[in-house]
DNA sequence: ATGAAAGCGCTAACAT
DNA sequence: ATGTTAGCGCTTTCAT
């Protein structure tokens, strides 16, 4: 419990003047302490212990022309896919000695603006895009020259920028592989929203499963989804719906979120999972392995996004370029308990 | 598509030369526009527009002393509960021109440091603390004098500063309540993490709750967790373990976490929720209603926590007192498919 | 209504 | 090894 009342904070030169030396030294002594001698690099960090001095970030930025910032712009914070993502370019920036301003579209377009000003105001020396498009400010789209941007997650298609993601069409072609091998021969795809960079690729990955395997592309067996639980339970209707013979057996999700949807509503209509249907999801979310059964679905290696994302970023903000370019890694399929062999009765 | 080359940014100076008016006046044209004529004004704009011209935002804080920021400290970003307050905190905050950094601790102390140093440096004008405790830095906790901050979420005991939270004890005593209503006799406590504010009160209501009904307290029923799934899951193992006619009938879980992961581990075992056996949890996660039964639970008024803190601190920030001093929000119960009348079996 | 000038707090040349 | 000096880009008196 301090008894200081709130006296003005010391600045650099109430250092100076107590150590008896010059606020270049003080300057000096804290940020390249090799370049005074151990003596007086002592009693400048005694005077700054008494004086509880603190510099101040904002003049140092000023004059440093560097924020040591950077801003990280998602797309949803209440998606915890993020969350391990943010933790690997945390790790990285931090350790380079970078902080992170987390900026949060929560899904609406209006709020790029509030962004596209952090980043030209000189508030961060860098960006990280989570978020699969450019960013438009009222002043145009974000500048992608003179200002480090990394992509990460959701590819910006036709943007000239360092890019990491996972082979999203890969691994949506192995998720409808691994249906195709169980013997389903009528699988489903429920989408992301319109227009989303996530679902095009896991769309295109699962019409290739399906031509590689010879196996016909019936259009009605896409259906339309918005990547939450309701359109995954609206699904399980529109499914149900159809003529019993005619009906897929099994259904491919662009995400884990509407895949558990469709899945409990399946159940609530008294199918059994896996052995009346299969369901695979995307994105091996915590849920996913607590529901009944456990989803098979795919991981991607976030942890690792956001550490190379992170990495590349701070290559850039040091002038140099990003190592590696760009950069594709690999998704996993977790088989787990909610896909089994199709239904006996189910015809080719 | 550009085609101008990394040209340095403009500054002030270059608007005022071109609009042939001196920097002053740029400054005001741009904040505070009653100041000069409709006139300059335009010609002002006109010069901004065609330099692209952004104002630095660092060399404004600086010359301003005041950041227009605010930083957010949450425990745990992935954990979903604060993303809905961090809309209404953004919310307030925005409309009132701040920006908001988000600090997230990650459930790790060490973290401190890093935003106790933000919070110190001037690059933010206030603070909002959802962690619960206060932060410590190397030199010491955060000053709170000073620097505006406001507490949400979780209480720290003995801090002088604005709170705003929901009456745990209250909440926890009316979800207990609500199972001794149903005929249960013994109600077993899953807590959360030892030392944490928000178990600390909701073990007292649970206690409180027990006391008034005149059911005896049975140290056995209160159970150790830590707020995740599998702590839950541990939990049921334990109360399976307890000969048949001394196990609880029901459970009041810290949170919805461990009420999920104990009601899963309790079906695998054969039981029936909730004619076997009814749990309750705590704050109404999206997923709390997507499980089979749907939870139980206790909601929190989320949105309006952040709202109501986000006043607060802007309040604050402009240099008066917070409106209100303190705020107490009621939860509600959410009754629904975890929870039934008591087993018939079932003695007092 | 506008301009001139000072200075926010710091660091990096340049000098010694 | 340390001090002196000149800004970083902006806003805000104080003049006019």
């Amino acid at each position: 419990m301090s008894d200081r009342r709130a006296q003005p904070p010391a600045r650099i030169a109430d250092v100076a003047r107590l150590a008896g030396v010059s606020s270049a030294t003080v300057s000096r002594a804290l940020a390249n302490p090799e370049l005074v001698t151990e003596a007086t690099r002592a009693v400048v960090l005694e005077a700054v212990r008494s004086t509880g001095y603190r510099p101040n970030a904002v003049a140092r930025s000023l004059r440093a022309r560097r924020a040591m910032m950077a801003l990280v712009v998602v797309p949803d914070i209440a998606n915890p896919f993020f969350a391990e993502v943010l933790r690997g370019i945390d790790e990285t920036l931090s350790a380079a000695g970078y902080g992170l301003i987390i900026g949060n579209l929560d899904n609406h377009r209006e709020k790029d603006g509030a962004f596209v000003e952090v980043a030209r105001s000189g508030q961060v020396d860098g960006v990280l895009l989570l978020c699969g498009r450019m960013l438009e400010g009222r002043g145009g789209a974000l500048d992608t020259s003179g200002l480090p941007i990394v992509v990460a997650c959701e590819a910006i298609p036709g943007a000239a920028l360092p890019q990491v993601e996972v082979d999203n069409r890969a691994a949506a072609a192995a998720a409808v592989r691994h249906l195709i091998e169980l013997g389903h021969r009528r699988i489903a795809y429920l989408s992301g929203p319109a227009g989303n960079v996530l679902d095009v690729e896991r769309r295109q990955g699962y019409r290739e499963a399906l031509a590689t395997a010879g196996l016909g592309y019936d259009p009605l067996f896409e259906l339309a989804g918005d990547f939450t639980f309701r359109t995954g339970a609206d699904a399980a209707q529109a499914i149900l719906s159809m003529a019993e013979g005619r009906r897929p057996t099994a259904l491919f999700a662009a995400n884990d979120e509407m895949a558990i949807g469709f899945l409990k509503t399946m159940q609530t209509a008294g199918l059994h999972i896996p052995s009346d249907f299969s369901v695979v999801g995307f994105d091996a979310i915590d849920y996913a392995d607590y529901c009944t059964p456990t989803l098979t679905t795919v991981r991607q290696p976030r942890r690792n996004i956001g550490r190379a994302a992170g990495r590349m970023l701070v290559d850039m903000m040091a002038g140099g370029a990003p190592e590696p370019l760009s950069l594709t890694l690999p998704a996993e399929l977790l088989p787990r308990d909610s896909t089994a062999p199709a239904p006996a009765g189910a015809s080719a």
